[in-house]
RNA sequence: GGAGAGAUACUCAAGCGGCCAACGAGGGCAGACUGUAAAUCUGCUGGCUUACGCCUACGGUGGUUCGAAUCCACCUCUCUCCA
């Protein structure tokens, strides 16, 4: 159990309390009893990306240590509607959302953890029939003050913003969930530190043994400053193609790779020692990043997509040839030609022909490989032309006549 | 219930009745430099017109005015203090 002791603490934040969770560990092992592991997902967000994955590991570690895993889909909650988050009224989902969200969820979850020793569990089975009376005995059990010790409560109130009442259930109908589902460990991100707090409050009101709390980092997105997450855009998403999730990794900095390394690599910590150290002595960053960047892609698409995305990578950008995947757009056009600026907006690579002058102002526009500054320009239909906005935008025109 | 303050573009934030498509900062995008990195420097950052110009924008609806983001009225939302 020593064994698995370490890996499960690896990549941790903290673990509350961390003796307890120790000796609950080795009961449970003594008695031969499982724990059970508690996770839950809030159903809005489709799309995950590697911020959640480092949740959805440790949860596949206490898989692999035989115990049981329950995947909680927040239905009920994520049907009130979170606004928590400056002033968005985030509308409420119905339940065929949630439905259809839960399901997109279990297929990309199912990447990480294990389908046959998965649990999947929805709230509203025990928060719908907790009624009114239920709720006010719940809501009794904590304190306005103590609410409000939350950080972002705090902050909130002290920047003058809006706090809604409802957001005060949230950490308390999250707690019940707790309560219901009779969580020995409860494990989420350090910004749900307060929840999984509140759950081991409200599981002793109730008379339960309190949970234990584990929280994982919360991964920083490409900017490196921001957390990862899709409105951000600056996520990695497990759904992404290899050679799309190949270029973000490898576009995120040094000193974030490293981080990257710590949370996200499944190396033996001493194994990425010795790369810092190599580094250090003056190997190419780069180089290591590409190491980091093959074991992700392999990971979400098999063994060897992982190489194949880094040859295509090193052909592109190192060699400068063409991406290999450019989509082709048909667009119709005068017989006289068409504008440079209109086909920049037809072809989907700019929002708006405003948006396509300015490239063309800042030399952003290349057409066949040639830079283009000529907002007069007409392009014949007839051709296909290769059309480059930036490095990265890229596709394929191809002009046909338009009847007129 | 009473008294006061506020709502500006992706975010924060300036804004005198005309010089405001709206200072500045952040973010984003592009160019240079590179390792598609970071840092740095430069430029751009509402839409339409091959650009003289036109249209839409400053919480909402009306109004005053030759002219309003700026003044007035009402409405919506938020915050603070008092009850």
């Amino acid at each position: 159990m020593t064994a698995d002791l370490a890996e499960l603490v690896r990549g941790t934040d903290e673990i509350i309390p961390d003796t307890e969770f120790r000796s609950r560990l080795a009961e449970a092992e003594a008695k031969g009893q499982k724990l059970r592991i508690k996770a839950g997902f809030d159903p809005t967000a489709k799309d995950l990306h590697l911020g959640h994955t480092l949740l959805l590991n440790k949860m596949r570690a206490f898989q692999e240590a035989g115990h049981e895993v329950i995947f909680l889909i927040g239905d009920f909650t994520g049907m009130i509607g979170d606004p928590t988050g400056k002033n968005e009224t985030r509308k409420p989902l119905t339940r065929q959302q949630v439905e259809e969200n839960a399901q997109t969820y279990r297929t990309q979850v199912f990447k990480i953890l294990d389908p046959e020793k998965t649990q999947v569990v929805f709230n509203s089975q025990w928060l719908d029939p907790l009624g009114a009376e239920g709720l006010i005995k719940l809501a009794a059990q904590h304190t306005v003050a103590r609410m409000m010790e939350r950080d972002d409560f705090t902050k909130r109130y002290a920047a003058g913003q809006p706090i809604a009442v409802h957001e005060f259930l949230y950490p308390l109908l999250q707690g019940y969930d707790s309560v219901a589902l009779k969580s020995d460990v409860e494990m989420g991100g350090t910004d749900q530190k307060f929840n999984l707090l509140v759950g081991r409050h409200l599981q002793a009101a109730y008379g339960q043994r309190p949970q234990c709390i584990m929280t994982v980092p919360i991964l920083e997105g490409l900017d490196g400053v921001q957390k990862m997450s899709k409105s951000l855009g600056n996520y990695v998403g497990v759904n992404d193609a290899p050679g799309e999730m190949f270029g973000k990794l490898m576009s995120v900095s040094d000193t974030l790779m490293w981080r990257y390394y710590d949370l996200l690599s499944f190396k033996p910590l001493a194994e990425i020692a010795g790369l810092r150290r190599s580094v250090e002595e003056g190997a190419n960053p780069r180089d290591i990043k590409m190491g980091l960047a093959v074991e992700i892609v392999d990971r979400f698409h098999g063994a060897g997509a992982g190489e194949v995305a880094r040859a295509a990578f090193i052909a592109q950008f190192s060699q400068g040839s063409l991406p290999a995947d450019i989509p082709t757009v048909k667009v119709a056009a005068p017989a006289a030609g068409l504008q440079i600026g209109k086909l920049l907006k037809e072809a989907g690579l700019v929002p708006s022909n405003s948006e396509a002058n300015r490239m063309l102002d800042q030399k952003a526009v290349r057409v066949d490989q040639q830079r283009v500054e000529d907002k007069g320009l007409l392009l014949k239909p007839g051709q296909t032309y290769l059309l480059q906005v930036g490095s990265r935008r890229y596709a394929y025109a191809e002009l046909t006549e338009l009847a007129s």
